[in-house]
DNA sequence: GCGATTCTGTGCACCGTTCTACGTAGAACA
DNA sequence: TGTTCTACGTAGAACGGTGCACAGAATCGC
């Protein structure tokens, strides 16, 4: 690690101070357009700052003020819906001038914890968590140290952290009711298992409270509401065994496409036809849904916006609010040949 | 922002050193398990730090030191063999005690220029790049400002960064081979389009090097090589009318899933048989390739070892090795129905 | 024309670490 | 017993910025 060559020097602040011969501190000024300097000064510092191509450390920074920097923590990469949320929160964040870096939770309580903390170490400004894991407790904890927003997760009573989330409850609703005005009675829905009543705000749960709201709205009865167990390597042969038997609804609402694509798939392996034989609407909309030979209808969460409005709901809480924010918007249903 | 309480001060390295009745520079040892440092001592404040929880700031240890923090980019977040490359990176720096954070440079090279530029300066220790669009003069560039690894660019005479493929070349054969096993003679490709010339040693370029060798060592005839470019919305379209054609070849090999998929699906939607009447090979063999409605036969890249040895190289850089290192793996054909 | 007020720009402490140099105690050596 | 060596710990200077208090210049009101 010992250099013989130290020319490649960084450039810092000291050294654009003493190309525009003014002071240190009149160019910390100038970046972060802070109060108090001339039109004159400014523009003699800018040109320093473009010669030099001078870049401030983020580090350096962090030590007493703010990073403009955002925190993103993921459930996973593999999670369908994602780039068009990230896209949303980096629209929003770029145009403010933040940077935006991000972390994978992989849907471990713990590492997700390790990540907000590293971002916490790393000065960020505020994190927005997209489909947390992480108990509302937690969350309330680490709000106290940073501001935070979530995406995906319902909290409304939180008051130290903002939400955002399309409106799963209504989601389902609205499925449902799609199904019904097709004719179809005996609706059933697969969910995500195992149910976990303490997550009673989660994504999933909120969903199952829509559909059984539709169903009595309906007049059709007891909700019958199906898990397969995500963890099982023999979850494929599961859904086969459930869509081969006697009680198999004539139509499903899937939680979501995660689980939607596979039973779609075991269908039509099996020689059901979808949806003369079974009728499908899944969640998320993603693009694999979309795929011709797929085509599985599905609910659409709008990502993009739930970005947006999440970094926005952040940025004005890095400004400076404190009450809690619960946003909630609208999901709509994108028609496909699966229903 | 100004607070009316202040009680849930920040411990930092004083409060542990306060706490353990030894110096900071003492702690600061304990913490990089540094040398000279006395087990009884050792013990005591490690004891602190636990009662304390604390944790260093990983923007304070960058002005000086490690931050122990790796950095990620990549070319976007929908990338479909990216999940195994990214769970190949965190498991390897993980284990050696490094943190991970993520940028998305979506296929823009300014973007991940300024992504690079913000890992510098947030100080980590060094870069992973996944299927860079930088030109290796640039990378070069920032290669003297923080030790790169690139996975998924050829770049075989850099000096100062260090790069970890599949062997593309070879892969391309390997999948021309199986198809002329089967009987196929007709056999086209389909490459990234546009064609960029210096781009030479991107995956693309070497795929079709691979093919051209590969078609000359069956004796086949002249290579043909059709392009779709990709960032055009007309290029359904353009995929239906070359199937239609009357120059379509008997067999295909798609220089990627992300191309593969569609043309499958186009070619099925026109009521031809796959295999029967067109035969396909991909690239990357990501998941969707392998839903059962899809089973598409695709080269395996095995990106979780990429990740790995694309890993272990940066922390060996880190850890102060200055000539280039350049591996190769071989990639492997997943068989399906397609061909 | 003079004091009061506002506007600019500067100097310096400070943020939380690491790192270098150095002092000290005890062990090993002569 | 005095000297050298080694291991342990410490003090204090970095690192590259930001925030604050303040001084001097410019502007203002009367």
């Amino acid at each position: 690690m010992n250099e013989a060559k130290p020319p490649p020097q960084r450039v810092t602040i000291r050294t654009v101070a003493e190309d525009a011969g003014v002071s240190v501190a009149a160019v910390s000024k100038v970046m972060r357009n802070a109060y108090g300097v001339s039109e004159a000064l400014r523009q003699n510092v800018l040109e320093s700052i473009e010669r030099l191509n001078y870049r401030p450390s983020n580090a350096a920074r962090g030590m007493r003020g703010q990073t403009y920097t955002l925190g993103v923590v993921l459930v996973g990469i593999d999670n369908p819906f994602l780039p068009q949320v990230f896209a949303g929160i980096a629209s929003v964040a770029n145009a403010a001038g933040y940077k935006i870096l991000m972390g994978v939770g992989a849907a471990h309580m713990p590492m997700e914890a390790s990540l907000i903390e590293q971002m916490i170490d790393s000065h960020m400004d505020g994190i927005v968590m997209i489909a947390a894991q992480l108990s509302g407790k937690l969350m309330e904890k680490y709000a106290r140290q940073i501001p935070i927003a979530v995406i995906g997760h319902h909290e409304p009573l939180a008051q130290t952290f903002d939400t955002v989330n399309a409106n799963d409850s209504h989601g389902a609703k609205l499925a449902v009711r799609a199904l019904v005005a097709k004719g179809y009675r005996d609706i059933g829905m697969v969910s995500l298992g195992p149910h976990r009543p303490h997550d009673h705000y989660d994504v999933a749960p909120q969903r199952e409270i829509g559909f059984a709201s539709a169903i009595a709205e309906a007049g059709l009865g007891a909700p019958k509401i199906f898990r397969f167990d995500n963890l099982d390597d023999a979850r494929l042969g599961k859904i086969t065994t459930f869509l081969a038997g006697p009680d198999r609804p004539r139509a499903l609402f899937v939680w979501s496409d995660l689980d939607g694509i596979p039973i779609l798939n075991a269908a039509r392996q099996m020689g059901l036809r979808v949806p003369e034989d079974l009728a499908l609407i899944a969640y998320d909309n993603s693009p694999v849904a979309a795929l011709p030979l797929i085509d599985l209808a599905s609910m659409d969460q709008s990502g993009t916006r739930l970005g947006q409005l999440a970094t926005e709901a952040l940025l004005s809480r890095i400004g400076g609010r404190k009450e809690a924010q619960h946003v909630l918007i609208d999901p709509s249903l994108t028609i496909r040949s699966s229903f």
